[in-house]
Parts: C-alpha cells; sequence; structure tokens
DNA sequence: CGTCACTTTGAGGCTAGTCAACGGCGGTGG
DNA sequence: CCACCGCCGTTGACTAGCCTCAAAGTGACG
C-alpha cells in the first residue's frame, strides 16, 4: 500500500444514520436525518491518480458528503499549476462554493484512497424543500468554510500559517493525545498554505527543534506547548484552550 | 465631506420591494419576497468611525443587508492590526461567517457613510422555516463569498490579486464604460490583498503606464485593456470576456 | 493657512521562493 | 533477493518580490 496508513477503511454497508463519522451531516435526529440518509444512498470510492470526482469548469451534478479518506479540491492554471483551495476530511461536504452558479469552480481529486456519499442536487433541493432543517445546516458548512478560507488567506507569516493548520488538522481528525497522521504530502500543504515545499520541511524542523512538535514521515506528535497556539491565534480558526478572554 | 463621491445617498423611506439595488435579496418575486421585506423592516446607518456595527466575538444577533454604500469587515490581532476580510457593498449581507457558531469572528465598520437593513437571527430563521427559497438564496450568497475568498486567498502575485481586484470592483459596482470609484482607502485594499499600501500605489502606477487604466485619487477608469483581464485570468473571480473556451 | 489623512517616491532589508543536489523508503522487476 | 526507479523529504546557496522605513507631495476641511 502507497500510503502510510489510514487506508480508507470503506465502511461500505454503513448506513449513514450510524455513521462513525464525528460531523456527519446525517448524524442526529428525526425525520430530515432519515431523508438525508435515503438521499446519500449512493456512494462511490476514489482511489489517488483516478480521475478526479468533479472538474473546474462542470456543471455541478451533485454535492459530495466525505466518508472516509481525504478529498483535495483545486484549480489548474493555463501553465498547470496546481492550486489547492481546500482539503476535505470526513464528515466534510465538496461542491459548496460551486452552489452559486452553479458549475464547480473546482477539480476534486483522492488523496488516499477515499469513500464519499452522492447528493444529487435536484433531490438535494427538493430535500431542502421538505426540510428547512438540511438547508439550515448546509449553510451552517459553507459559513464554517467560509470562516476558514478567510483565516487561511489572510496575511500571515509561515510559521502562523504552519501551526493553524497543524492544529486545524488535530482538530479535524479528532487526533488523541496531539498525535496525528497527515495524509497529505508536504508539497500539497504547501501548495494549500502558499508555502514553497522547502518552506513547510524547514518550519517543520523548526518547530521540531523548538520542541513544539515531533514527526517522522506524515505522523506527527504536537507536544503541547503552547507555541504553536500562541503563533496561530491571531488565525483564528483552531479553538481557544479556554479562559484568556476575560476582556472584550 | 470627507469622502469624495458616492455619498451613500440613504433612500431611507424606500420599500425593499422597489429596492434599487442591483443584488438585492429581496428582489424578484412573490411570498418570499413580500415577508422578506417585511423582515428587513428595520435599517439602521453607519457612518465611518462611528461604532462598529458588529465586533468580533459579539453573539451574532443579526444578519445585515447592505443597503448604501461599503461595509468592511475585519479582525483585530493582539497587536492591533487590522486584517481586512471583506468588503461588502449593496446587495451583500454580513455576518455569513458567523452562521456556524453563532458568533461573530469580525468587526464591521463602515467605510463611507451607509445604511444597512437589519434581519434578526431569530427572525430569519422562522421565515426560512417558511420560505425555504431563502435559504437557498442565503445558501447561494455564502457560497459566492466562499469561492471569492478562497480565490483571493490564493497564491498569486501582487499584480495578479490587484488586477482580479479592479475588475472585481467593476463588476460588483455595475461600473458603465470601466468608470468606477472605489470607496475605500489604498491601504484598505492593500489591506486586504495582503499588500503593503506603496506596493498597491506602485503597481496601480505600473498599469496606468501599461496604459491599462487611468486614476485620479478613488476615480479610475478601466481602458478596457485585456491585460488586467489576462493577468486576473487564474484567479477565476471575474466573468470571462466571452469565448475563449472551446477546449477542455 | 494650517492640519490631517491619504498618496507618492526612494532606498534598503527580509521573508520566502527558486534552483540544485542528495538521502530515504517503498514498490517493482529482473 | 537485490538492484533499480520514482516520489518524497531534506539541506544549502542564491534570488527576488514585497515589506519596512523615511520623507515629501496633494487635496479636503476647519
Amino acid at each position: 500500500m502507497p500510503y502510510d496508513a489510514s487506508p480508507a477503511r470503506p465502511t461500505a454497508t454503513q448506513d449513514c444514520l450510524l455513521c462513525p463519522v464525528t460531523n456527519c451531516l446525517a448524524r442526529g435526529h428525526d425525520a430530515a436525518t432519515a431523508a438525508w440518509s435515503a438521499l446519500l444512498g449512493p456512494r462511490a470510492t476514489l482511489m489517488p491518480g483516478a480521475p478526479p470526482l468533479l472538474s473546474a469548469g462542470d456543471r455541478l451534478q451533485s454535492v459530495y458528503s466525505v466518508r472516509a479518506g481525504c478529498i483535495k479540491t483545486y484549480t489548474i492554471d493555463a501553465e498547470g499549476n496546481e492550486r489547492i483551495r481546500g482539503f476535505h476530511l470526513p464528515g466534510d461536504l465538496i461542491g459548496l462554493d460551486a452552489l452559486d452558479g452553479g458549475y464547480s469552480r473546482s477539480t476534486a481529486a483522492a488523496v488516499v484512497p477515499s469513500q464519499v456519499c452522492v447528493a444529487p442536487l435536484a433531490d438535494l433541493r427538493r430535500l431542502i424543500a421538505a426540510e428547512p432543517s438540511i438547508a439550515q445546516r448546509m449553510l451552517e458548512a459553507t459559513s464554517r468554510e467560509l470562516a476558514i478560507a478567510l483565516a487561511i488567506g489572510g496575511g500571515f507569516t509561515a510559521e502562523q500559517r504552519l501551526a493553524a493548520f497543524l492544529l486545524h488538522m488535530e482538530q479535524r481528525l479528532g487526533a488523541r493525545g496531539g498525535l496525528l497522521h497527515l495524509p497529505m504530502p508536504q508539497r500539497d500543504i504547501g501548495n494549500y498554505l502558499r508555502l514553497a515545499t522547502e518552506t513547510v520541511c524547514r518550519t517543520l524542523k523548526h518547530f521540531a527543534e523548538l520542541g513544539w512538535i515531533s514527526h517522522k514521515g506524515r505522523s506527527l506528535s504536537l507536544n503541547g506547548h503552547h507555541g504553536l497556539q500562541e503563533l496561530a491565534e491571531p488565525i483564528g480558526i483552531v479553538r481557544r484552550p479556554v479562559a484568556l478572554r476575560l476582556a472584550a
């Protein structure tokens, strides 16, 4: 297996109601969940290197919910440069930046073997009409992505962006004890954060020298130092470590 | 008047159904519009320098719809640095990045004398339950902002970002014949685009030397050269000038 | 007519990118 | 089983785009 760890463990036959995925839209309650669960029936498995799930310029047919693995969305400019716009982990939706306009602005491909649930747009619209709470949840998901995009897009230093990225991944992957395994290569991290691969590498090394992290390959452990948090704090996508904000 | 031109022209007593604003959510049709119109009843006028409409960390009470003027949203870090996350023009909504979480991530203040319509969240939720098309439209608005944030956040050169900004403003302001008046100072443009004020100035000068624009103060005219479009093209927030995409 | 905010211009420095080369690890094939 | 190959990560030297600092010019307003 070319991808060290997190082999996506398909969980193919599970029902969405029992979905193990932390943030899965379908979790929770009631009739909305049942309807959503039915809608998400069709699934697709994606391998790295395989044709993309979705290509920039395509008419958006469906929204996708990541069930396992990691999907990256990106654009490719005239010179062939890839520009990664986001990484989508289990529980995330793909296609939210295309709901206005109706055609996809980005291409979506698997970073590691992955599985997605497919929600055809027509069905989704019907579902929204019947169950406004679904729209509410999609609105929240889109809002969350917007907040992240605005935060990462800001004018921060390489160290700040990388620190925020690590903490954010820790949070999203639900890492226990600061132990986590990044699905993507440093090249992709750098591309996403507007950094050269070399800068990612050097900055990680720097963090390691400070004792803030230790890493081997794509597995890393955040040693709980406040350094990363202090660096990432102004970016504001990581939950505050409690307290700290008494004044305005 | 300290702000040369576009003095916001309050239009205070107009009904939202007759709203002159191009993209106003309330435009269009049916019962949804009527309900929305009623909801948007309360209005607020904002002057530059006045206390912000909304502050980072506040519990989000309402979503705001810009009716006239220009509102900027920004964060302020520990050192007091302002970081502008977006400019909101008539027809834009404010607060969309806070729908998840429920508290505002940014502060909103007027760039020029402005007017907003106030949509209390509780009312909005009720309205969405009754009229799913409102949720649909908000979803589209949020999606649009997401696409813009992702695009501007990418790793582009100063010239590319500024070119995209100018063309985008031309589009959003509905400028006729390439003539437009920017509401915000160069400092704010630079802050938004992660550029020093000096870089904005020099880049504008450069565009002018190339004959692509001419400007005096905040009024500028885009001379229709393809240069700006070519620069901005990879960023992808400006509509293509027709044709050009036969392949792929 | 002075003040203040904004813009413009210049000189120099730093962050991060580019270029180049090597090491490691896994997979593949002989 | 080992040699080869390709992707990824690492390291060093150099470069460049943009930022910082400094200062003067411009226009609006009191």
